[in-house]
DNA sequence: CTCAAATCTTGTCGATGACAAGATCGCACC
DNA sequence: GGTGCGATCTTGTCATCGACAAGATTTGAG
């Protein structure tokens, strides 16, 4: 139980996810290969695909840790729309590997029920977050409109961030940058 | 010259970068594999090498290309700022294999020349589109700031719908959708 | 204590990317 | 009109990968 000696390793499973994540981070998700992930935890090559079955298998239940971890921060951030969006971002940054599988359908199996749930509980998650617009700015009819902009507005911003797009003037730290551009949303 | 005849292709790399946007459409850029593409062309498997090198500089040929066409794109929509972040939604969604290969630095060479100039190019024409604000909502203070939350908007919003991550409730239509979500930023 | 299921290993196959070496073509130049 | 050289494409090869099959080891329920 206590570490990778034996025949059973006793926590492979963990093991394997973690060091998909730091893979992920090193290279990206298409340079991710199941031996590797094997060689890093210790076991042999075909020891992956008994707790994930295949590649999108590993990957679907990144993508469900994922979806789990962003709910997780977003409640965290209460019903405030900035501190929302921030989180949001901050997420994405702070947990590239499974961000960047989430959004990525060709990669895993999106259709899979805990992919679904998982999705849901975020997406409430989401919604909780927005529900609140800042006082003096009541919705003016749409909602959900307004909720899909601000899912649109973070969404874009992490993105454009983790792939590097962004020109060096945004600064270094993504949540202060990320404040600026919601604030121009709901703020204007 | 006019066709696939003859031990010289003709035009070899045009057809394996077109053979390349299909693939890609039909899979996502993790499934690409040059052997297919080369059987694709009706080429021998190691034909691609030699036009591109190898597998991202395959990509980074389509990068540059998709950066070239979305400044196309988007000096085509003009100085109008609703106008010009629909035609970034709409290249999105019709360039999907372009645009998925050019933000993910993982898959090419980023810092390539021709990568750097193509970027330029389409930057420029995405702040000339933003450059106009609407009538009546003069820039406050920074116009850089409008800029980035401009372009995070449209590409999230780009990016979501081409993850396939929005709900149905949305409709069918990208630039009806993006359209209500672009008007939200400056018309409040 | 026994045995079945869970866990991991070894072995193998087809596919892939990358590289090397050779064949064929086209064109500038004489 | 030839000729040689570079561009283009082919054949051959190797290490790696994902997936599968079959076997070995361990755990734990009964």
């Amino acid at each position: 139980m206590t570490g990778t000696r034996g025949y059973h390793h006793g926590d492979l499973r963990r093991v394997l996810l973690t060091a998909a994540v730091q893979a992920i981070q090193e290279a990206g998700p298409a340079a991710l290969s199941l031996r590797d992930l094997a060689r890093r935890a210790g076991v042999s090559h075909a020891a992956p695909a008994h707790h994930f079955g295949d590649k999108a298998g590993l990957l679907t239940a990144l993508a469900v840790e994922g979806f789990d971890l962003l709910a997780e921060a977003l409640r965290g951030a209460g019903d405030d729309l900035l501190a929302a969006g921030v989180a949001y971002v901050d997420f994405a940054v702070g947990h590239r590997a499974h961000f960047e599988v989430m959004f990525r359908p060709d990669l895993y199996r999106t259709d899979a029920p805990e992919v679904r749930a998982a999705r849901e509980r975020a997406g409430a998650a989401l919604r909780s977050g927005v529900s609140a617009l800042p006082p003096g700015r009541a919705t003016v009819g749409d909602a959900r409109g307004d909720a899909l902009a601000a899912w649109s507005i973070v969404h874009g911003f992490a993105t454009l961030w983790l792939a590097g797009a962004l020109p060096p003037e945004v600064g270094g730290d993504p949540r202060d940058a990320a404040r600026a551009v919601i604030r121009r949303l709901f703020w204007p």
